[in-house]
DNA sequence: CTGAAAGCGCTAACAG
DNA sequence: CTGTTAGCGCTTTCAG
């Protein structure tokens, strides 16, 4: 009657193409393709034809070959680290993913996991790379690995923290909070409550939100006139924090203040402490980075700084779609912190 | 000379396509394609040259093209409920996980992760129906969800823990431990200790794992004479376990001794009972399952269950890719468990 | 605003 | 064993 569809036996009563639609709705194929893209350029009555047709037969548009004639992939990688476990058992992370996740599943995105070896780092970077993706959300960079940072240059990128900028490389666009200012911020409370040997466990050097708190602790100790020699470092983990607190403890030399840089390893520090018979807040204050069950629920709940994560992941999600959408992005977002007086210090 | 290639300036100089390798290695595109899916029937002559071209031209094939033709995804699902923080950070899922994700990053297999919107089923069981991926892989499935297992019907599909059976629903693919077992014999740790009032954070009602586990402390009471009335639920996380441990406390009743679903709720139990200066184990036994961090890392450490969770994960996979290949695979799967005793009863 | 035509890059019979 | 021939289901100029 209108389009003489030539004896096409092609979909006789598979899954509905768009083909099937356009039969359905009386129009072309092409005007189904506009309809599901939305092109503004389609009348009420093509429009709702087709959204009938589309109702109606259930029709789903196949992603391969949307993707395939398109050229886009409707895909965004989400690169973690190889040691995932470990990884999302940090409520951190978990709740940043969180963030994403959900703001992606609210378009048409997918969200595709992967794992980046450290063995062959060549392996995520040639699929990130090959186009089986239109950008990719990298969390917990470590700064040695630039060739992430040198990915920006042919992928829309964004990442969660800052990673280390490299001489030549390009401009990463990160979202991230101010960790020097909001470590300084907390530790200051320690040095408002009077304490004065004030030892931290730190984060990772290879890190930056671990070397940017580590910063802020002794910024906050040089202003207050303080020694800054009681260091050790862990990896974030809650076993780390218990085996620097030990190291700490070992030295022998009073100690009267901890910043953990990381809720999970106050609370392997706390672990320790308890042990020994230590009393917080009346032998040492203690205070820490990120509001979650370990700093809010630790014996005794712990002062500390309270970012929004899941925000970081919402805004990370947004950045880089606009970013593939070829939107020009700002390069830096810093998301707010506050301070939670827990009177742990 | 070969193939008289019709002034195809299709691709003049983006990414080479399977064309460009075989003018390059002087074969069809067929056989570049047979070399690809490694089909068997190649000469080694050509499979040589194919292999040369490809490489000099760092060929990777395009998934949708791919994908398109041989109705193939090569993408699994990977659904989790939708408060992803609160699941992810669940040691348990997150080994799970790590497990499936490691296994899957070696094969071509990727790996997509879907959340279940509980407000939208729908959404998922379309995205899933809709030729999208090839199979999934469901975690923490609460037996409310039945659409997933009725998925099993028309998609391949593995679940990490026994989903509840319904009447008429297909027999589901699981991998899982043996919870009702491994729980009983933890739970007579404690009755051997000569603990008496002996209570149990269960977790869930809607999940097999949280019914199981309780089944096994109900067996091993009952096996002892004891009664079994002391029964607060949880739903697996530390916070959860902090406020039953305080409706058990507040019933008034004698209590020497405690089975708490998870590691995590023995963890939220234990901070609420230092917190009343009750000592573990002078004053109860506490016993648990799940050998993560927070088993080995409580004050005190404490007995518990050990599976191997990256197991389970990497078993769910492998399951997962031989039901896609069209291989008949064992309903269930049982992995095996471990007792350790750390004397916390 | 809509339809027709021409592919996107690859796989899959089917002859040879 | 290898090449030829058709599409997979959708987007996208380009006319109309």
């Amino acid at each position: 009657m209108t389009t003489e569809v030539p004896a096409s036996r092609s979909t006789p009563a598979g899954t509905p193409t768009l083909e099937t639609v356009a039969a359905l709705a009386g129009v072309s194929r092409s005007t189904v393709s506009r309809v599901i893209n939305d092109s503004p350029k389609v009348t009420p009555e093509a429009l709702a034809a087709v959204n009938k047709a589309i109702e109606e037969l259930g029709y789903v548009p196949n992603r391969a070959a949307r993707s395939l004639a398109s050229r886009r992939t409707q895909a965004i990688a989400l690169v973690i680290p190889e040691n995932t476990a470990r990884f999302f058992a940090d409520p951190y992370f978990a709740s940043v993913i969180q963030g994403a996740a959900l703001r992606l599943a609210a378009t048409d995105y997918t969200l595709t996991l992967l794992i980046a070896s450290e063995t062959d780092p060549e392996k995520s970077r040639r699929y990130l790379q090959s186009g089986n993706v239109d950008g990719a959300l990298i969390l917990s960079h470590h700064s040695d690995d630039r060739s992430y940072v040198a990915l920006s240059r042919t992928l829309p990128v964004v990442f969660g923290g800052r990673p280390e900028r490299h001489d030549d490389g390009p401009e990463p666009v990160y979202v991230d909070v101010d960790n020097t200012a909001a470590a300084r911020d907390v530790v200051s409370l320690l040095v408002a409550s009077g304490r004065r040997h004030i030892a931290t466990i730190a984060g990772p050097t290879d890190m930056t939100a671990g070397l940017d708190r580590l910063e802020g602790w002794q910024s906050a100790m040089s202003d207050a006139g303080l020694p800054s020699h009681l260091v050790e470092h862990g990896d974030f983990t809650p076993a780390s924090g218990a085996a620097a607190m030990e190291r700490l403890l070992a030295r022998g030399e009073p100690i009267d203040g901890l910043f953990a840089a990381s809720a999970q390893m106050a609370d392997g520090a706390l672990s320790v402490l308890r042990q020994r018979g230590l009393v917080v807040p009346r032998d040492l204050g203690v205070v820490t980075f990120d509001d979650d069950y370990f700093a809010a629920r630790a014996t005794p709940p712990l002062t500390t700084v309270n970012q929004d994560e899941g925000e970081v992941g919402r805004t990370m999600a947004e950045l880089l779609m606009r970013s593939i959408e070829g939107e020009d992005v700002p390069r830096v977002t810093i998301m707010p912190t506050r301070l939670i007086n827990r009177r742990s210090q």
